[in-house]
DNA sequence: CTGAAAGCGCTAACAG
DNA sequence: CTGTTAGCGCTTTCAG
């Protein structure tokens, strides 16, 4: 390679860097930088004339160097599970709108080994030096990974599970369960099925347990029992709630209504009940979780998620964490509210 | 900051650098970087001794030196429309898996303003120095765009839509269209309407229209025509489906077979044929495009696209490109073949 | 086959 | 308020 290009003015296509800009505008590097980050101590004047020559140059700080320097890459990523599932996409919108806001970038890490959550931190452990936060959705840590986290230069905000030491954002399952068997209960069901226990409960936090205790608190306040031979599984998918829900369904003495513990389990139960011959809400209940988009098409009773606002909320908090805002040095935990949006498909049952 | 570390054994959590491991093997950082990254011109003995040090001391290198050094970040971006979709997030999904395959990191973009394709075109160029290369995804890039582009040092594919210059990875929309409708004809469907028009056709590349001519195709083969009152709108929602599926099918004189340019606005067809009480398929039959979860349980009949792979063989032809295979060299065109799923939403008409 | 040295483009004290 | 001076950690000629 020839020596270092003198710093002449770019031609062409030539990427401008911050001396072009320095001798464009007859000022040291140093000032060049203070200026255009908005650093105090640059006469005004000098600011607004690096920041004219800046935007002729077209010059865009290289992040490489830029990181390499100052130590900040302003760049997070999001660590899910999966990225094409409705809820997953639905957090990563919100914290990419979030983050094109503020100027970082989205990086996007799976971790597809659902067994291994080890992997799913070592992984992210690997980006200490790539990225500046992480936001964990749904991903189970145990306390050796928060520990080893906590050893790195890294912002930390978890989605799902509340960890101690780094900021959080979840729902409360508990009420979710409760608000959905509460409004069944309310309509006069008794007979109430359950849609998406697991088979083994994971270790460190229980979407699906936490919700179906929440049912029954509901009933146990109305004086009722959660009956486990009406607790069915569902995998958190359609097909999953299809199949369970026709199980469910085909019970001699089936349920009245069916609470669903995800929307997209409700709709397999749509379909079960049609296979079935049973209307909706005539013969069956059905009240989801989520407020997926066809929940409303469909007419689907349930308890909403805010999960767009999930990731956005998770990303704010991870780079107000990372802007160092003394302030909020306090690890928060949001719990972000759920609220039932009754449709048409729960009534009061028909023969109670 | 006090000067600069000596280069001993990093201590905790310390990260290490390239000179950690250069001293603790006894060879110097050029050697070092040489043997890691399986560079020729390295004594084996002394490439296994390197490795072994490097994993001892836990090194990683820093991508952010590496970049500004060898200028690739090993990194890239997708840009889409938006995330929370169907369609883009498995499109992302399928990208993901090959770069965490391969060690490069994803970048998400979304381009929100569609209107201005400008806009997406222009944040991404931004990008020139952060990453390596760039996956367009249903961005419609005009010449300007795509000879902005070729100055840049990136790398670029498209999905989509097919450029000159750019490898690109599409389907063929027109045999969509005509694959669909040829199977409503074959079944003895002769007014056949469809779901999904846009109301001003895209500048660049026009998916819905392709997808239209494919029909009015197969019909015209077939020796009919495609009748402009039976085209209704849909934004490819399934609550836009909804909508005009119901439109369509409470004309007096309603199709026999409806084409859905996407599943979920079929889904959307679904729930209006319910509302309408006219059962699927006895008094409509229906076809989708996509094959998305819900149809297989829905038993919708659809065109099945193979979405995630799309983004894979997308992230495997701009991988290919960066690494500079020269065979590799001239632009591909992939265009990613659909077939026809049969279920149970499509069979002959009653009344014909 | 290996080492020395010169940067990549930017930031961050520290003097002026 | 501004310039000078060191590097950040890695890659890459160019000599051994």
């Amino acid at each position: 390679m020839p020596p270092t290009t003198p710093a002449s003015i770019p031609s062409g296509a030539e990427r401008s860097t911050i001396e072009h800009v320095a001798t464009a505008a007859g000022v040291s590097v140093a000032t060049v930088s203070r200026a255009l980050r908005g650093l105090p101590n640059v006469a005004v004047s000098t600011r607004a004339r690096v920041e004219e020559v800046a935007r002729e140059l077209k010059y865009r700080p290289d992040p490489a160097a830029s990181r390499l320097a100052a130590g900040r890459s302003h760049a997070i990523a999001v660590v899910v599970p999966l990225i094409n599932s409705w809820y997953f996409s639905n957090v990563v919108a919100g914290a990419e709108a979030v983050c094109a806001e503020d100027g970082y970038d989205l990086l996007v890490l799976t971790a597809p080994n659902e067994a291994t959550r080890r992997q799913a931190v070592d992984t992210a452990a690997g980006l200490d030096r790539r990225v500046d936060g992480l936001i964990f959705v749904e991903v189970g840590l145990d306390d050796d990974d928060v520990a080893d986290l906590a050893t790195r230069r890294l912002g930390v905000v978890t989605i799902g599970q509340e960890t101690t030491g780094f900021p959080s954002v979840r729902v409360d399952n508990v009420t979710i369960g409760r608000m959905a068997v509460e409004h069944l209960i309310a309509l006069g069901h008794r007979r109430i099925g359950v849609l998406g226990a697991q088979a083994e409960a994971p270790a460190h936090f229980d979407v699906p347990g936490q919700r179906i205790a929440g049912a029954a608190e509901a009933l146990a306040d109305a004086g009722l029992r959660l009956d486990d031979d009406l607790i069915g599984t569902g995998e958190f998918t359609v097909e999953g709630g299809h199949e369970a829900g026709r199980e469910l369904l085909s019970r001699p003495n089936r349920p009245t209504a069916i609470f669903a513990l995800s929307d997209e389990m409700a709709f397999g139960a749509v379909i079960a009940a049609r296979d079935l011959g049973l209307a909706i809400p005539d013969d069956v209940s059905l009240i989801g979780v989520d407020d997926h988009e066809v929940a409303e098409v469909l007419g689907l009773t349930t308890v909403r998620q805010r999960v767009v606002e999930h990731g956005a909320l998770a990303a704010r908090a991870l780079l107000r964490q990372l802007t160092g805002h003394p302030s909020t040095r306090v690890a928060e935990h949001l719990v972000s509210h759920s609220e039932l949006v009754i449709r048409s498909s729960t009534s009061a049952p028909c023969v109670p």
